[in-house]
DNA sequence: CTGTTAGCGCGTTCAA
DNA sequence: TTGAACGCGCTAACAG
């Protein structure tokens, strides 16, 4: 291996003057510098990182905790964090947690044995007072997910706001028997979106029926969503709306109705959340909240790149736009009894 | 920051000793190592990674290039790669270089300057002279595609076997009119798919008809798999059956097959490959070739970390077994007139 | 503008 | 079984 050392020989100089030549840190000469050039382009050299980061304490490396790489919402997050450190010539340390506690706080770890300057966490440390012992002494920013305690760094949308704007959407055209299709984690998603819908329901004052509340498989499979579905379709009241936390739950639900003989949006209305899924591949297209998920990514790249350069501790929370996007999942009470009639 | 210096202070023992203790890597008296590990349990000591990294001259860390994570089959294998290198104590850095040349070479680079101990690379570089430098001198294990003209260590299925099994099903069921939608890419697993197409037609006397030769997009999309399969299916003489080389493409072509009023698999047999899209959310299913993706990245990071820990050079080339998956898209012609003429 | 010197934290001689 | 001393490759003081 070649090392700045062969450098400094080779071009006559020392050490300290090709190393002020790399890192423009300091004064040197034109034609010493293009003789350190020429000599570093004949030798083929490049500096040791593991030697500069040692020496300097950073290791331009970031850790980046993701529950699951293959759900396609995080992996699109995962795509904009990726992409905007390594325009910004960090490399990125990548974990997954799959949840589970004690992955996580191996995976902080990483930030105590220096291997990383900081992370972004992309879902919930179930555990507040680890994430807390972290957070004080490393730059960290949470992705998507938070600690709603904690007002540390954040990136997200206004689960709330997204929430009361699908049901009012729906409680717009008309639907009160509304059901929601809900996940068993913890998130603060979920947990916004809940509110947002009994919220929502209240301030209409529509009655809240317990048995509207299903809950989903934590990781919103497919298959927990089209069994949730088939139960509230199977009520002697059936709702005339569904409202699913995410795609792959919607698409469970059309599935159930679909099998249940039940059209879609004529006999139920279902909405989505994320348009990271399959949402328009087949008919009937679903009305869903899109998320900026690659932005969300970057954004939170950006955030945690501002923490690491500048010392401020001026903590943001950042909300990101998100938006409703009708499409074929959803009709008019009205409309429906009109198309009903027409049949 | 505590450093084994405080340890060793505090102890009242040397760092050499403390070292020894942290390592294994000689003998330390039953009371000195009892009173070292209170002594670091107290003061909560980590070793530091840049400084032991540096000393070592070795990083843990192993260098993953994936074209892009979005794609499900991409983000399979990662999984399977990363979990692996977890249980191992390796850290995996994540490059994204969406098939460009130039930024792979550029997350190779991670190796030179040591910020990498190994690398697994998920799609082909497109220049086989880089990979060759770096394959030289650094551990590189080459996960789903490869170059077929270095023997590198290598993981992936048989795509041609898998190919051939798809056409002789199809041709089995009596097809003779088989088209295929391939890709734009130069991969070489596109390569061998398409050359068993070819081989499996000719050992059947089938005439090989260029028009039944479709290249969707290099990313296999789900709106050019479907562009590609309308203009197949709008033909004077259109296919009886597509031979699909991804799941987003299959199910971009039973959309077309959809619009265009023809059923699936009445009208038009479609299969599709990989089977980590969304194949069994909506009928008819898809007909697939099921690849162990968790265990190709898997396999990728065992293998990885074998040529990691002994220099032997034996180069692995390793075969995972797919299988042919029949669902929905699928039936033999005889099959369909019958169907047909019962209509 | 340049060189000398010191040391980051750790692992590894070698001598005791 | 233990400790003193050295050095990995690089950067940062400081002196010239």
């Amino acid at each position: 291996m070649t090392t700045i050392k062969d450098v400094a020989r080779e071009a006559g100089v020392s050490v300290a003057t090709v190393s002020r030549f790399l890192n423009g840190s300091g004064p040197v000469g034109a034609d010493t510098a293009s003789k350190i050039e020429a000599v570093i382009l004949r030798l083929n050299y490049t500096p040791n990182l593991l030697a500069r980061n040692f020496r300097r304490n950073e290791s331009h490396v970031i850790l980046i905790l993701c529950p699951n790489v293959t759900n396609p919402y995080y992996a699109h997050i995962l795509s904009g964090i990726v992409e905007t450190f390594y325009e910004h010539g960090y490399s990125a340390l990548i974990y997954t947690t799959a949840d589970n506690p004690k992955r996580e706080s191996e995976a902080l770890d990483m930030l105590t044995k220096r291997r990383a300057d900081g992370a972004i966490l992309m879902a919930g440390t179930t555990d507040e007072s680890v994430l807390l012992s972290f957070a004080s002494r490393f730059p960290v920013v949470q992705c998507s997910e938070y600690e709603p305690s904690s007002d540390f760094p954040r990136v997200s949308i206004d689960n709330y706001q997204a929430g009361l704007d699908v049901m009012r959407f729906l409680i717009g055209l008309g639907h009160r028997r509304i059901a929601t299709i809900s996940s068993e984690n913890h998130y603060i998603s979920t947990k916004l979106r809940l509110q947002a819908y009994q919220d929502a329901l209240r301030e209409n004052s529509i009655m809240l029926d317990e048995r509207y509340i299903a809950l989903a498989s934590k990781d919103y499979s497919f298959h927990s969503g089209k069994a949730k579905a088939t139960e509230l379709l199977g009520l002697a009241q059936p709702p005339t709306a569904i409202f699913c936390i995410s795609d792959t739950l919607a698409l469970g639900a059309v599935s159930a109705a679909d099998e249940m003989g039940l059209q879609v949006p004529r006999d139920i209305s279902i909405t989505g959340f994320d348009d990271v899924e399959h949402t328009t591949m087949f008919h009937p297209f679903i009305t869903t909240i899109a998320q900026p998920c690659y932005e969300l990514g970057k954004r939170s790249a950006l955030l945690l790149m501002e923490k690491l350069n500048q010392t401020t501790s001026n903590h943001h929370q950042i909300f990101l736009a998100h938006q409703l996007i009708v499409r074929e999942t959803t009709a008019g009470l009205g409309h429906l009894d009109q198309t009903a009639s027409t049949i």
